[in-house]
DNA sequence: GCTTGTTAGTTACAAATTCAACGGTTACCT
DNA sequence: AGGTAACCGTTGAATTTGTAACTAACAAGC
């Protein structure tokens, strides 16, 4: 039949343009993007996404706890208690206890994990420009913005 | 110290802005904005991400292959053969194999997948729209056209 | 003091994803 | 034909993630 015929990526079938539905899109994109990137924290650190997230935590604000890195990457506890298991095994991260609550672990770099910081740092600096290449100058800027707004969620559960 | 003091989400620290990071951004848009859907699948159809997709292909191209739709979705054979898998479990979809090449199975949505897939459809776009909503009109279509163009992955590596 | 409740972080178990190898079918080559 | 290679799809084992229960530390009320 006639049904899939298009030599392109889609938008033939009935009416709904599954590329551009912006929950599928946005993952297709992020899930292209990450690629060239990811590539190199595993193959040259063996870290996994969860592990250069929090390493650039740390590497950018410095000393924060567990906690805090979840509240901002909104990452799940246990994501992060794993994440830091595995850097602190491979010493690019210390944990201290804090004297004035002992519930709290205090993360920080270590040199060794710093200096893996500004390696990773550095290339996706790098990526990010190759990635942004691929835009117009002020498509790049209304891409960015539109993307911070959309993950910051919605404010009102409509009334 | 005064070195996390910042309020909002995130510009202090050293050089590096790592909410502006594409893959990170990307990763986050996309997280947040596919809340809300995946609970309409979970929780009203016992649905997971690769079913939804499988689904959805279905519905809209009409009766393809798994391989096809890996193409098109860039999803491992895998995971397509375990979403395909439930889906006939619960009697979404039928297969069919080929008569002229006993390798490929055609798979096609049955009348209940049909039906799931036209709830669905109307979710998606109503939350689609409820998605743009938070972005000025031409914001929208920069960023659609800017994450098609990111979700399509370089065409050259850079000789 | 001694409950009760809350927070930080870990761990155990289940679910999902990845990776590698497999069976069955067709294509190619001599 | 016979052998090899390629392709479609599945499966089992190893990783990774998610969910829920857990320990430890503090805080508040009584």
């Amino acid at each position: 039949m006639s049904k899939s015929d298009d030599p392109d990526g889609g938008r033939a079938g009935d009416g709904f343009d599954l590329q551009s539905f912006l929950p599928y899109l946005l993952n297709q994109a992020a899930e292209e993007s990450s690629l060239a990137f990811q590539q190199v924290y595993r193959e040259r650190y063996g870290m996994l996404r969860t592990e250069w997230r929090v390493l650039f935590h740390l590497g950018i604000y410095g000393r924060m706890t567990a906690t805090e890195i979840g509240a901002r990457a909104k990452m799940h506890k246990t994501k992060i208690s794993r994440a830091v298991a595995r850097l602190e095994e491979r010493r690019f991260l210390k944990r201290t206890r804090r004297e004035d609550d002992r519930r709290h672990e205090v993360l920080e770099l270590t040199t060794a994990g710093e200096a893996a910081y500004r390696e990773l740092r550095q290339v996706a600096r790098d990526y990010d420009a190759r990635l942004a290449a691929r835009l117009a100058p002020e498509e790049e800027q209304v891409l960015r913005r539109a993307l911070r707004r959309l993950a910051a969620g919605a404010a009102d559960p409509a009334p």
